[in-house]
RNA sequence: GGGGUCAUAGCUCAGCUGGUUAGAGCGCUACGUUGACAUCGUAGAGGCCACAGGUUCAAGUCCUGUUGACCCCA
């Protein structure tokens, strides 16, 4: 006999464990061939922070997964490591550094920052790393991997030159989104559209030599500046008789045509735009069109350069205001209106993105997406939930080339060098010493450094080796399953999945799992602004791991959205307690090492609750194959709390503490067989738990963590004694609720009489005396066939086997009986009108499945049985 | 403008390819310290499954439309 603590306390036991499995070596898979390999790649948290909840719930889904398919026997790899996050990191190395010195990176050489950043990489990657242990990730860190580190670096070096070498990577002048604040270019996925409330403003541009003037509209007047033109539809009535006449700019004077192009839009604002190529990418389209001068009026820090003549050096925004003014002096303006309109934004520090022409390194993306958007419409690779496969093809079918040249220093430096004699650019594996061009020395690096989304996309490969051909590689490539947000979809899952297809001629996993946010209780996003944020560790150290696992996890739905509660928090403390406790219950009674379950002498109690483990085993296995990984906990919570102690252990208790050496010993054989069982089925949800009670349960093995997950034993499989505990415990409901309703006190004891008419129903009730006395509080439990002794004064209540009745004649109240079971026939009456109703209805009995009619005949039996009792013990009270 | 998601008990949500008397937890009411657990037990109240049509023997579940909330893309 054992005895555990009273209440569950993760904190005494979950360190201990988890340096225990890292002893064992459990989290580093065996290559061996006789396994089936299961591989996930963990999406590498950016090095610049904490963890927060959603990598707490994401990394949750992982490890969830990995556990359960190391137990069923694969040879289960998980990849941890960080990304260096490129933008994100920089910006807060150079806060921390002004913060700390007052430099800001003009002070600083390349090399000074670098230094600080790889101290700030090794801190914070620490500082996660140990998070995802606390968290109980089962992560092979023998295989951690840093997007920035040597081996990685070699991956991104080997990719970029192969695509420079197949010109799918190019440098060209063409518009980029540029943010002002970060100094640096974006690609499209790193903008958000949000919209704002602006103007359109009505402008007169007058025609050369005319009185004439056209009449432009637009959302940024200050772009004016650069104008080389002005587009109709060569279509439009209104404008055809100026098509090819030429315009004089106002407040510049430059002289710029009105062309004629299908793109320009009849209807929206007066039909006539003017074109700045340098400044907008459907202007930049016409000027190639119609090979128009393409005049940059912007630096990169927003102000207005020396092509803006008299406004040069003013912000943008402030020659907004001063261009606009000036037009309204001059008689230009002709109206200002509202316009709601959508404008970009930086994703990493929310300034509005100026659409700058800008020389940028470019990945070709229409050959890359073709096969990327084939091997998701072939089902090669599936998302779960599938909806997200639309928002997948549709961005992949409308996908522009892909800006990969960044102006910051923290991230792959571009391997290209220019050659300062002749002008060729060099690109090479390894760094060049001279200009393969002219053989000159005098030769520089690009100074950009790559898209972190560029290193990221390897990582499937990259992670275990690639270039070099490894033996990982061979073993567990493709992976498995990518578990993920639906926020990097476009960042993140469909790059990798075309650099895989490009560099490994294979997919990189076979299924998205797509997970939601994790929102705060009020459902809003949890961000640093709002101050909403909850650390996980913070939940970990109040309320242990495997309690924040088990809230993230249970009951959500792939791809929904969370939210995250305190009371969430605790009602999954409340289960953990709950297997706690009944796990000290078996514990207490278990009293050799035995771990044989006997199953010759098996009590219905036995028999039933082996059933419904034995379908919880089926259940959740199915569940987990199909990712429902929710449904799975819902399962497993609702079978150890409403099945394993509130029946099976109530009903094992007559049996244990009774002097009967034999039964004693089959019962407790049971409990621990299932308790062990279970166990295992929650060990991938709950691992540090889990694990502490079967170490303490007489058990064989290790460790859970390597124990054999459980399968379905047909010959454990007894429905049809199940069934009959079921009408045992239909009876200790009845009776319960009959004493409540009476207002009987749980001490007092009552006899029961249970009338039944089927010999078989007899057998069942009286096999079932003993557990009826127990948990329905009854002194005598007495069995009827015939009617005659039921005695009036009784209340009464029919179940599908037979009439139960509590004869309380002190305490009867015949008037509120009578109402009573006068609301059970309403009830059971319209049940039998509904079965009835579809068993007449020819088409029903024809059309429906068989199983299904078959179904509603038992019930209509069972109901009509049920009314025969009623109305008998009516006309009886009522006689 | 294009696409998507959601609308189920007071609250937070499950409900898979149509067939259970529509579920869970929290909250609420009444009772209870029965030898695992008050981080608990027993019993109970509470829902025209947003609205309107349609398909079907059968619709919370499928289709169309309406209303409302949200998200993504341009």
């Amino acid at each position: 006999m054992k005895d555990i603590a009273k209440t569950y306390n993760p904190k005494e036991f979950e360190d201990k464990i988890y340096s225990f499995w890292m002893e064992k070596g459990f989290f580093t898979p065996k290559i061996a061939p006789h396994k089936k390999p299961f591989t996930i790649v963990i999406p590498p948290p950016n090095v610049t922070g904490e963890l927060h909840m959603g990598h707490a719930l994401d990394n949750t889904l992982q490890d969830i997964l990995i556990r359960w398919r190391r137990m069923q026997g694969y040879a289960a790899l998980w990849i941890p490591g960080t990304d260096h996050a490129s933008i994100a990191t920089e910006i807060k190395v150079l806060d921390k550094i002004r913060e700390e010195t007052g430099k800001t990176k003009k002070d600083l050489t390349r090399e000074e920052f670098l230094e600080k950043a790889w101290e700030w990489k090794d801190k914070y990657e620490n500082r996660i790393l140990s998070q995802l242990k606390k968290l109980g990730s089962s992560c092979d860190w023998t295989r951690t991997a840093f997007t920035m580190d040597e081996k990685r670096s070699k991956a991104v070096r080997e990719v970029f030159v192969s695509l420079y070498e197949k010109g799918l990577i190019y440098k060209g002048n063409r518009i980029i989104n540029w943010c002002p604040s970060c100094n640096t270019a974006l690609s499209d996925a790193e903008v958000e559209h949000k919209e704002h409330k602006g103007h359109l403003w009505y402008i007169k541009y007058p025609v050369k030599g005319e009185e004439d003037y056209v009449v432009i509209a637009t959302t940024r007047p200050e772009t004016m500046l650069g104008d080389v033109a002005v587009a109709v539809h060569p279509e439009d009535e209104r404008y055809k008789h100026l098509i090819g006449k030429t315009l004089i700019l106002p407040l510049v004077g430059r002289e710029i045509p009105v062309i004629a192009d299908e793109y320009v839009d009849p209807s929206f604002g007066t039909g006539a735009v003017k074109v700045t190529p340098a400044h907008d990418p459907n202007d930049f389209e016409i000027g190639v069109r119609h090979n128009l001068p393409f005049i940059n009026i912007m630096n990169e820090n927003a102000t207005i350069n020396e092509n803006g003549g008299k406004y040069e050096g003013l912000d943008r925004y402030e020659a907004r205001e001063k261009i606009v003014k000036d037009l309204e002096e001059q008689g230009l303006l002709l109206k200002v209106e509202e316009h709601v309109h959508n404008v970009g934004h930086c994703y990493r520090c929310d300034t509005v993105v100026e659409p700058l022409l800008s020389e940028q390194w470019f990945v070709k993306m229409e050959p890359l997406a073709k096969p990327a958007l084939q091997v998701v419409k072939e089902g090669k690779i599936k998302f779960v939930p599938e909806r997200f496969e639309k928002i997948y093809t549709n961005w992949l079918e409308n996908i522009k080339d892909w800006c990969i040249s960044r102006q910051l220093w923290w991230g792959h430096r571009i391997p290209a060098w220019y050659c300062e004699d002749c002008g060729h650019v060099t690109v090479s594996r390894e760094d060049p010493v001279k200009c393969e061009a002219c053989g000159s020395t005098n030769i520089h690096q690009d100074e950009n450094v790559l898209d972190t989304w560029f290193s990221s996309a390897l990582w499937p490969f990259s992670t275990m080796g690639w270039p070099e051909e490894t033996e990982d590689l061979k073993y567990f490539y493709p992976t498995d399953v990518l578990v993920t947000g639906y926020d990097i979809i476009f960042f993140w899952v469909a790059r990798m999945i075309f650099m895989s297809l490009e560099f490994m001629k294979e997919i990189p996993f076979k299924y998205v799992l797509i997970h939601g946010l994790v929102r705060d209780a009020l459902g809003r996003k949890m961000s640093k602004s709002l101050g909403n944020g909850i650390d996980p560790l913070e939940v970990i150290e109040k309320y242990g791991a495997d309690t924040l696992r088990f809230t993230l996890v249970i009951g959500n739905a792939p791809g929904n959205d969370m939210r995250f509660s305190w009371e969430k928090v605790e009602h999954s403390r409340n289960f953990a307690n709950k297997l706690w406790n009944a796990s000290r219950y078996v514990l207490l009674n278990l009293d050799e090492n035995d771990t044989n379950l006997y199953i010759d002498n098996l009590t219905l109690a036995d028999k039933w609750i082996l059933t419904r483990y034995n379908n919880i085993v089926k259940e959740v296995t199915d569940n987990l194959e199909k990712f429902e990984l929710g449904v799975a906990a819902s399962k497993l919570y609702d079978f150890v709390w409403s099945e394993f102690c509130d029946w099976y252990i109530e009903l094992s208790k007559p049996v244990l503490y009774s002097d009967n050496e034999e039964a004693k010993k089959v019962t407790k054989s049971v409990l621990r067989y299932v308790l062990d069982n279970t166990l295992r089925l929650l060990h991938p949800f709950m691992p540090f738990i889990t694990e502490e009670i079967w170490q303490n349960l007489p058990h064989e093995g290790e460790s859970i963590m390597v124990a054999e997950w459980p399968k379905y034993r047909e010959d454990l499989d007894f429905e049809e004694d199940a069934k009959k505990a079921e009408i045992i415990m239909e009876a200790i409901r009845a009776i319960r609720n009959i004493r409540a309703e009476a207002n009987v006190s749980p001490s007092k004891k009552a006899k029961v009489i249970i009338a039944v008419e089927k010999e078989e129903h007899e057998k069942i009730f009286e096999s079932g005396k003993n557990y009826i006395m127990k948990l329905a509080g009854a002194s005598e439990v007495a069995i009827e066939r015939n009617r005659g002794n039921i005695p009036q004064k009784a209340m009464s209540a029919a179940i599908s086997a037979g009439l139960v009745v509590v004869p309380l004649e002190e305490l009867i109240d015949l008037e509120e009986e009578i109402k009573r079971l006068e609301e059970e026939r309403e009830k059971v009456l319209k049940e039998i009108e509904r079965a009835q109703g579809l068993l007449n209805n020819e088409n029903f009995v024809k059309k429906a499945l068989e199983k299904v009619v078959n179904a509603e005949r038992e019930k209509l039996e069972k109901y009509t049985a049920m009314l025969k009792n009623i109305e008998e013990r009516l006309s009886l009270l009522n006689s």
